[in-house]
DNA sequence: ATGGAAAGGGAAAGCGCTTTCTATGGAGAC
DNA sequence: GTCTCCATAGAAAGCGCTTTCCCTTTCCAT
């Protein structure tokens, strides 16, 4: 009655059933120098006869390995588990880490929040590394501290700015930003909207200060009447589309943070006559599967996802076994024209 | 150099600080009876103020609670994140465990390997309880044998046959297809194609099941030459598509098992130059956000995703605490009529 | 042959917590 | 006023593993 929980093999077990010591089981199985290959062979023989499977309870409470890897996201998990791009990102964490014989732990929170069960986690000698995903610039901060008190391998996927020296692996979004913004340009747009999001994350401040950086050089400035909020939503993109096509001063071209609203807008767009790329053009950011599918198709800006995310996964277990890597790497984004812009309409 | 870690607060501290011993401390915060509330607040107040986190790693090791629960989905990762529905399954979860102050740690694996990550996790002491996903029949006798074994409490997602007794809630699968059964029916259809895929989990297995049912009833059976094998992928509705609708005895009607093969299969069909529903019906299932954004609709039967994750979820939790439950669940599920079907075209 | 270094193996000390089990004090009963 | 009994606090024993430290071997160089 000691254990409600069976009994399972413990290292004492293959120890006495191999003939050796416990330290020496531990050894071979850490793959640690100073045990004879017949003593490793007979020793993983047994292991493999008992089925035995170390307990990551006790690996973690001594320092050990625990093969777990913790991935802080600081908004609502309804906000992660409805966003195309960023469960791209979390698949490829997954493939990697499957590959590498990790698990993922994803700790969810929200805007306010970002600590509380986090800090439990960080605390708890479960992680053998952390990826910061996705945050804003004071939270970034904030994590970095937690986590670097623990002395917890880590990596941010995103924007690393403020913090340094640091891992971490981004996507260009600051091209992206100034792709889009040439080519509107070309197109002869002089009138632009944006709709962006309150508490973005770095990445999405990279696409909006470069995309107007461009605007400024050829003296355009962005009216702050025409910054429309949204929270990266397909709803909240339908929206605002309103309040940004309805007025008399109707701009000419679009810029969306992300592929979703855009189509929101081009939802409402459609269902109130107004023609695509006739009557105003729209862009986005992404490059989500339904970017393409759209009528007519969104011109976007491609980043990554799966490939940010198998990058920081793998940079992340590099780190934990303590080899050399890349400090940060920056993924190129790929200019994508599809038939959602068109010339300005003359006026 | 005893450790690399920055050592934290440990329950000794807080023992000390506050002048009793340790075990007080571990009763306090266990909320164990046999502690006088002067007592209680003098520890509590001493835990604020030092910050006190109990190590995870040592509460697992001595069967107390981690606060983590374990996700087993037994495909591939590719599978679970490209999948809006079960997606949705795993926001309702993680809203549930977020309000009760657990977290999730999701195992993904492979058709032919679901043990090897979860093995090691299941017997690692961190997990204080496992909802088991969307398995096949065999690999939810595997994972029950394995789970029962260490004593842990578990929630099925999906379809308890074959197993009991056991906690589960799923959707009303065998519903739905006989919901669309009769709508095709009634329609005037009699010649029938399915798109399913191999190794297929529990739920679909339903709805197919009573699908048949339905229209044995009225003598027709369903042509084995045209039962078409996907993967849920929209990719893998487009690539069946041709080989279902350019036979010569073109079926009036589709079923595919899920909303986004039955889109797949649409976009074929409109850039072929086929017309829905005037040249056939197609039906889905789930109800994905965008089956009601395809151009025409797609008529499906709705599963309540996130209220059955969060239901899972709760569930577990009560199991966790020694509370009763309701052993099963069924959750409704909701034809939803849109534009994909009409009449059964005249031959 | 023999001394010494190198290398393998074992004992034991924790890691931080939960959980008995035992001690202690105060209250109630006689 | 003494004795018995609760209620509560404290000591100590693990949980299963890693790691340090030390003792045996084994092997090479002299």
């Amino acid at each position: 009655m000691t254990s409600e929980r069976k009994s399972n093999i413990t290292i004492y077990q293959v120890a006495a059933e191999a003939g050796v010591a416990i330290s020496t089981v531990s050894k071979v199985l850490s793959n640690k120098s100073g045990i004879s290959a017949a003593t490793r062979a007979r020793v993983l023989a047994t292991v493999n006869r008992l089925g035995y499977v170390p307990t990551l309870a006790a690996r973690g409470l001594t320092g050990g390995k625990t093969g777990i890897i913790g991935l802080v996201f600081a908004f609502t998990p309804r906000y992660l588990y409805k966003d195309p791009f960023l469960l791209d990102n979390i698949l490829g964490i997954e493939e990697a880490l499957n590959d590498l014989d990790y698990n993922l732990l994803i700790s969810t929170g929200s805007e306010t929040d970002i600590s509380v069960s986090f800090d439990r986690l960080l605390r708890g000698r479960y992680f053998d590394g952390v990826i910061i995903m996705e945050t804003t610039e004071i939270q970034k901060q904030a994590l970095y501290h937690k986590v670097s008190e623990q002395n917890l391998p880590w990596v941010i996927m995103g924007y690393p700015q403020g913090i340094s020296p640091c891992c971490a692996v981004y996507a260009d979004d600051a091209s992206g930003g100034r792709l889009l913004a040439e080519h509107l340009l070309a197109l002869g747009h002089r009138h632009f909207a944006v709709v962006t999001t309150i508490n973005y994350p770095s990445g999405v401040e990279e696409r909006l200060k470069s995309f107007s950086q461009v605007l400024n050089r050829v003296g355009i400035q962005i009216d702050p009447a025409l910054v429309f909020i949204g929270d990266f939503s397909f709803e909240s993109g339908y929206q605002v589309a309103e309040s940004i096509l309805n007025r008399p001063d109707r701009p000419t071209a679009i810029f969306a943070m992300n592929d979703r609203m855009a189509l929101g807008i081009m939802k409402w767009a459609s269902e109130n006559g107004l023609r695509i790329p006739e009557d105003f053009s729209i862009v986005g950011f992404d490059d989500i599967q339904a970017a393409s599918e759209s009528q007519p198709p969104l011109t976007t800006v491609r980043q990554p996802g799966i490939e940010v995310g198998r990058e920081a996964a793998t940079m992340l277990v590099k780190l934990i076994h303590g080899e050399p890597t890349l400090g940060q790497v920056l993924m190129d984004v790929e200019f994508i024209q599809r038939g959602s812009t068109g010339p300005a309409p003359q006026i």
